[in-house]
DNA sequence: GGCATCGAGTCCGAAAAGGTATTGGACCTC
DNA sequence: GAGGTCCAATACCTTTTCGGACTCGATGCC
């Protein structure tokens, strides 16, 4: 079992990491910015590990987040293939 | 955005496909039978095709299915290796 | 025909996700 | 250095989604 990552907390953490921003991000995701940064804390328990420092004014990736962002990105990535590929069935 | 296919729904859809019966897989997965038959008809509906063939007793995989199954099997393939990789970091 | 098997349908309770309002910390300006 | 602003976190509530127990309908077997 993959513990209880989903691909929508993939999505939602490769957005913030895209923005470096959690407004802007729940934004574009058209979410409000609450259950954005709850998603967040809740893949950084699931990792063991922070994907972002906070500053108090907003919040940079740590060098674990950038490698995970590529890591994310993939995945959805190769998803996203699968899912087109899927449209073309029967090929 | 990747419509709203999850993670699990491919989990439960793998467990399915290699089982050829919805309860044992349900068995398998810990949950009941019911609930693990309407997500593999939530799956469907997002392919917009069907996974497997409903025989009165019994269900069997559509070609569609076994070409997706092994699609869905490398995704969680790929996820896996990814959350075994962050595990040793740092490396 | 009678019975066992198996997936689908119904209904309800539990859990997860999302929204609004607010707080607290940090930076900036004057 | 006090006030204002920006931004994420927290608290609290609502809504949606998921899972479970029970049942039904269809099929295969004797």
């Amino acid at each position: 079992m993959i513990a209880s990552m989903s691909l929508q907390q993939l999505q939602y953490f490769v957005a913030v990491a895209e923005e470096q921003h959690v407004t802007r991000a729940a934004e574009r995701l058209r979410i409000s910015q609450p259950p954005l940064s709850r998603q967040i804390q809740a893949l950084e328990d699931e990792l063991g590990q922070p994907l972002f420092e906070r500053r108090g004014r907003g919040i940079v990736l740590t060098e674990f987040g950038r490698y995970f962002a590529t890591k994310a990105t993939a995945i959805l990535d190769h998803v996203a293939s699968v899912v087109a590929d899927t449209k073309h069935w029967p090929r």
